[in-house]
DNA sequence: TGCAATTCCTACCATTTTAGTAGTATAATG
DNA sequence: CATTATACTACTAAAATGGTAGGAATTGCA
């Protein structure tokens, strides 16, 4: 049950990106130098999140990344799922048709509310939450 | 972000034992066999419910398990934290004294959160939620 | 034109975690 | 004293995690 580096720096990055725009493109040199991570791990990150489409980015001299859109507008859910993939709590929840057994198992609905309590709470956040 | 399969059975083992609850002692051989998990990895996954003390257990011919309490006396959250350990999502906010950028740590409070959501919703529920 | 800075893409790898299997010791019962 | 069961500990294969590394493509600037 823990949200792996892959999540927690994606939105460190986001927040990087967004406490430091100042229009122009940020590099990844900067990023890594502010938050203390390789540039080789955070290119992997990026990508997920630049996969996504929530960054603008510009390749070659002065290149880097920047926000396509203000920071109330990043549900926070949104950067955690495209980087850490799926957050539901159990195997059972992510299968397309649903668990066959949903209806014999005790705990279906109990694991049905906790993927609910997590997501309604990540999906209730903004980056500007954050960031303030 | 997953629950790992000591949570998911510990819970399968628990209603188990309450919904076959006769007043005698169950053996691991028929909870196996209800469930389909082999004898030998419950055997592991009971003795960490055993250790916190939510278990009567007797050994030998006619042995087995059975419950210490009323259905609706187990908290689902105290079940899941004696299996998988603390389900606090990221390290930060497991480390004793909490984590020393936490001041610095724009995403800090947000972890927080989380672990506050997911902690209230299976602290919310009991066994006995489960098996009706 | 050519070099430096930068993203983009893919492969690789060590360590840790997960999900078990296996063996043996200990205890109770009939 | 054989059978049935828990208790304890060691081992292990496979997957996930958390990176490192190398090189190709692109762009700006001297």
């Amino acid at each position: 049950m823990k949200i792996s580096t892959k999540g927690r720096y994606a939105l460190r990055v986001m927040t990087d990106l967004a406490m430091n725009n100042d229009g122009n493109y940020i590099s990844l040199k900067d990023i890594a130098k502010r938050q203390g991570i390789s540039i080789k791990y955070l290119e992997q990150i990026v990508a997920l999140l630049n996969k996504a489409g929530y960054l603008q980015t510009a390749r070659g001299n002065n290149g880097g990344y920047k926000l396509n859109k203000k920071p109330e507008e990043y549900i926070v859910g949104d950067i955690l799922r495209a980087t850490e993939g799926d957050l539901a709590p159990i195997v059972c929840l992510s299968e397309k048709g649903g668990c066959k057994e949903r209806n014999l198992c005790k705990s279906y609905s109990f694991w049905e509310g906790l993927d609910k309590a997590v997501n309604d709470y990540i999906d209730s956040k903004t980056l500007a939450d954050l960031i303030q």
